[in-house]
DNA sequence: AACAATAATAGGAATGATTACTATTTATAG
DNA sequence: CTATAAATAGTAATCATTCCTATTATTGTT
């Protein structure tokens, strides 16, 4: 993978902000420093960002979001403003009666926590 | 809501299938007794059911898939086959630690476990 | 510095899932 | 039997995402 000055600064922006945006966030805000960036670059480098392990995908109901952390870790989904919040769970615990129960090995767990947040308590 | 041969037939294909389908799946399915049915009809339809508590919508990725089990559940999903498969967790232990370390009142849990089922150990 | 090879891009067309629109049909209360 | 409004079929529109292609840019090699 060579270097791209749109996919530096695609990753940069991931990585500076903790909203966990989707692609189309990604590109309103690489527009203002390239403006006329495509909508595919970004696309295509979100993808390339994650093969390489630099970005997470998530998927907030039927959209993809984008992630900075690539450590394991599951959200919390507010109902009302829909922020998600990153909390670490360890769901382990579970492998052992799941792979004795299913004969089925976990890789990973998925999971959206969805409640209320503070602010809307 | 009044009475629809369609919404009665899509609600019996749904509780009649294992296999979490899609709404695309569905309508080819319903097409085999009622031809002319349209797609935007099956989709109305699922909507309608899952607001009255019939059938539940269970994001896989980025597609929806609809599912006759309405009780608290969540699923296994094989990387190799594509296979969803149902299982009960008691996730209610954790809402507590996430009450007291993030003011966050949770509602439920979407969980989905991804890993290698049976079939292909 | 110039060159060649080819990865990456911009811009737009194409796709797939889902929703919206509208004229017509159908269920049902009176 | 009739009026009213809910539901439908068929189609167009939308939204997220991917694909296509001619052009541009990076990088290893002279």
């Amino acid at each position: 993978m060579r270097f791209s000055y749109q996919r530096q600064k695609i990753r940069e922006i991931v990585h500076n902000t903790n909203s966990h945006p989707t692609a189309d966030w990604v590109y309103l805000e690489v527009k203002k420093s390239i403006p006329n960036i495509s909508l595919g670059t970004v696309y295509r480098n979100l993808k390339q960002l994650e093969e390489f392990g630099d970005v997470k995908t998530i998927y907030d109901g039927n959209i993809a979001r984008y992630d900075w952390n690539t450590d394991p870790h599951n959200h919390l989904k507010c109902k009302n403003c829909g922020d998600l919040i990153d909390i670490v769970i360890s769901d382990k615990a579970m492998y052992p009666k799941i792979k004795k129960d299913f004969k089925f090995s976990v890789d990973r767990v998925e999971m959206l926590i969805i409640g209320t947040c503070k602010k809307h308590a």
